[in-house]
Parts: structure tokens; sequence; C-alpha cells
DNA sequence: CGGCCGATCCACT
DNA sequence: GTGGATCGGCCGA
């Protein structure tokens, strides 16, 4: 389990990058799930337009935002789908990270009865709504511990890989202006394997 | 309290 | 590449 100096690191966008690789697991509903992150946004406190605590914007939504690194923010978006956040920085700085992509490691029969998807462990799971789906989460996990027993980090041995990791901008952000060009998303090039069966 | 809209996904063309 | 689904958060009145 990482360790919770990790996430009060004070620059977002190096946790964002620092995070793919890592893998994500959740215990929910009685069951282990969890990937490989491949897929991360950061969002970047009070300056940042694209976040929800753009201009130190406070409301009982965005208060999970300002608690201590090391926690969740979970938040319902387009009337269906979660998004899971990992906070970051120092109580008071809204600094977090989006997942939105992970490569199924654990549990895959578990995440394909929840969400109908044929999942392999060669390809990604793209998209914050699916990931949430696929690990069971809801807005029940918002603001809870990633040094408890329901949602952790691990570090994951790379092995030979080498993951290349690519710099984009965010998705889904037009909204945010200038900073919508700002080079906060990372993406792990993943090892094209061939997909069985 | 009413209205707008979003850190999306999927099916269809 | 486009549009429908679907609903809570947020803001202004």
């Amino acid at each position: 389990m990482i360790r919770k100096e990790f996430y009060l690191q004070p620059d977002v966008v190096q946790i964002a990058r620092a995070l793919i690789g890592k893998c994500l697991l959740a215990f929910t509903d009685g069951k282990l799930t969890g990937g490989i992150i491949t897929e991360t946004e950061a969002y970047n406190g009070v300056t940042d337009r694209a976040s929800h605590a753009y201009n130190g914007r406070r409301t009982q939504r965005t208060e999970t935002m300002y608690g201590t690194g090391g926690i969740t923010y979970v938040y319902f978006c387009y009337g269906m789908h979660h998004m899971l956040n990992i906070v970051t920085n120092v109580a008071g700085i809204p600094d977090a990270v989006l997942v939105r992509g992970i490569l199924p490691r654990i549990g895959l029969k578990t995440m394909e009865n929840r969400t109908g998807y044929r999942l392999s462990s060669t390809v990604q799971v793209s998209g914050p709504g699916r990931i949430t789906k696929c690990l069971g989460i809801g807005k029940q996990h918002n603001g809870i511990s990633l040094r408890g027993d329901r949602i952790w980090i691990e570090d994951w041995d790379a092995g030979n890989d080498i993951w290349e990791i690519m710099t984009t901008e965010r998705i889904g952000i037009d909204y945010a202006e200038e900073d919508a060009s700002l080079p906060y998303r990372f993406v792990m090039k993943v090892p094209q394997t061939k997909n069985p069966g």
C-alpha cells in the first residue's frame, strides 16, 4: 500500500504521472477487484478552471477535495456515471487526480459480471465511468481513506515492461478556456499483446 | 424552486 | 460523428 506521504506531495501533476503503472484495488460487495492505472488527469487546485474547486469554490460536493491527500473524491456526472478521483496535497488545497483507465488484473470475472463487458488482461478499460462500474465504486465511497481496506493503491512490479507514458490535454473540459490545453493528462502506452481466444 | 448542464457512454449511421 | 439517456449539483431569482 502506498505510503501516506506520496499523496501529500505538493505537485498534483507529478502525482498524476507517478500513479501510472501502479495498481488500484477495491474491495466492494465482498469482492476484490483491481487493475493497473493506465490513464490519469490532474486537477490543479483553485487556479485550474477545469476543477470543481476553481476560484476556491466550496460546496458540499467539492468539500471532499479540500481534505487531506490520500482520500477519494467520488462524484456523480451526466446522470449515470460515477468518477473516481484521488485527493492530493495537504488539507485546504483542493488538488485531485481523476482515474480514467486501468488494465484489469484482479477479479476480472467479478468485473465482467458487474458490467457485462468481456475483459482481457491485455486490453485496458478506458473511461472514468467504466472504471467505477468495474470496481463497484459509487458515491458511498466518497471521501474514504486510501489507506483503509475498501479502496487503495499498491506499487506494482512492471517486470520487464518498459511503459512509455504519453502526455496530452485533458478530455471533456472545453469550458475551462485556456486551462483546457494544459498537459495534465497521462496515458500509459499499453504493450500490445495478442488477445487470447 | 426552476432551469441549465456536466471531468460520459453507447448505439446507431 | 452524432444524439439520446438521465439526474444531482449549482446558481440565480
